[in-house]
DNA sequence: CATTAAGTTCATAATTTTATGAACTAAAAA
DNA sequence: TTTTTAGTTCATAAAATTATGAACTTAATG
């Protein structure tokens, strides 16, 4: 073997405080622990491209935890790896580029209550229009939103081109 | 004691069906079980006012189960509740009209992720420009958005005006 | 004054989530 | 062929979350 005694992994104070803020952040929002600081890591980390066992010793966490985390993550399509030939390790990196995704996912589990709120209105009883029209009210507001953000999309989209 | 046989609160299977599902979409956002379906009855309900007693009964849980998902939806101001002079109930309902509060506190969770990554590209090394700056649209982005959805906020509202 | 009604509190039980370490696999290197 | 590397799998341990029931409180009723 040639190459690569690589320089092992060190992380300042400053990095590993903000890997913890990021993944207590995404924890919130539902991810696994591990998961949201996999996240947090590969977003500080000086190096966007980190192993298995770069993470595994960053993190100080035990393979198996490292294992899930990353599967996790490569099924949620918030991370994805590259590969070097001679080289059996893979190089785990963020798809930063998908937020675009993430943010439609986001919209899509909006309008996903908002079936509900429909469901709401076909079932409640026709005694109580005001409550009834106050949920119909933010079911029209969510339709709403849901229809305006893909134009934000779209809008941001041209701000873009024109500047570069 | 006059008043108040009040006939007990039956829910239909379909409704009942509904209420695990709108449970579940809380759920999955991070609310407590219990307090999720406590807002999927009151949503469904024929009744949009019930007892302490009624919601035990109807979602069949304990007294403590319910004094819990009460007490914390009503510091989240999902809920509140209303009383009648000589009935020592409280009467619960949901803050329906809340909706907008709800959007603006999701609006703030958006621009604190956001304020991480402004903390990210600030401490991240110069020697990965292009990947900083795949961070930095991320982060100009929700920015973007963030400016924009009081806007469409604003837009609703004319146009609600306008129909009424 | 005793009782009931409307809840609250708290210790504990049940469940779920998360992480671990040891054993395993499959491919490459020696 | 043996060893090493790069992981995976699985049984279990540890921790956190949730729900329960019994005892308690506080105000109103009889």
């Amino acid at each position: 073997m040639i190459f690569s005694c690589k320089p092992k992994l060190v992380l300042t104070d400053k990095q590993k405080t903000l890997i913890e803020k990021i993944g207590i952040s995404y924890e919130s929002e539902g991810l696994q622990p591990v998961a949201g600081r996999i996240l947090g890591l590969l977003y500080v980390s000086d190096n966007p491209h980190l192993t298995f066992d770069e993470i595994t010793e960053a993190l100080q966490i035990s393979k198996s935890a490292t294992s899930n985390g990353i599967n996790l993550l490569l099924q949620m399509q918030r991370i994805e790896y590259i590969t070097f030939s001679g080289d059996r390790r893979r190089y785990f990196r963020l798809k930063v580029s998908n937020w675009r995704e993430e943010f439609k996912h986001k919209i899509e589990v909006m309008a996903g209550f908002n079936s509900l709120m429909r469901e709401v209105l076909a079932l409640r009883t026709k005694e109580t229009p005001e409550y009834n029209e106050r949920i119909k009210e933010l079911a029209d507001f969510l339709d709403y939103v849901f229809q305006q953000l893909p134009l934000l999309l779209q809008q941001w989209d041209q701000e873009k081109t024109r500047k570069s």
